[in-house]
DNA sequence: ACCAAATAAGGCAAATTTGCCTTATGATTA
DNA sequence: TAATCATAAGGCAAATTTGCCTTATTTGGT
């Protein structure tokens, strides 16, 4: 996939995050407990507002339990 | 794989960076420029020394003509 | 309509990254 | 030994993220 912008790659992460999130059947802030990091930031990243970290990411897909490429993959 | 810390996990993907971008016959400033980031940003991503964000590896990867998630594989 | 749960949104200080710069170290070749 | 190229390293201000907090807004169920 490519992106003309930075801004909808940021965009697409978020809301791939969302719908594995979805379907794992976690809410915001039980994956925000699950991956030690703070409910606000989950929203924030799922929204596409800000332009997180690898280390999160990693954080993320530990605590969604994938592999962290499965984050990166779009149109599943 | 797991990563005990986060650290492990940021400094694994700098030796991939590192890697892939031998593999494709490019200096640090060459991929600098190609990906329009900081020539020492390059420097510090591979050394691990910094927790980059999601834009800058989507950057990294056009820029090498690999898809994001080669640059999160361990181990090729 | 009401209620409750989930998500969005926004403020703010502290922490971190980033770009820009310079200098040092390493490696290779003439 | 020079000289050159590549990478490491470090300083610094500006920009951005992050955690912590509170207050809307939305969504789904009864």
């Amino acid at each position: 996939m490519n992106y003309s912008r930075e801004e909808d790659f940021i965009i697409e992460f978020g809301k791939t995050l969302s719908r594995i999130r979805k379907e794992k059947g976690l809410t915001q802030e039980e994956l925000a407990f699950k991956s030690d990091l703070e409910y606000s930031q989950i929203s924030r990243i799922e929204r596409g507002i800000i332009n997180t970290s690898i280390s999160q990411v990693y954080k993320i897909a530990k605590a969604l339990d994938i592999e962290v490429t499965e984050l990166f993959k779009v149109g599943q």
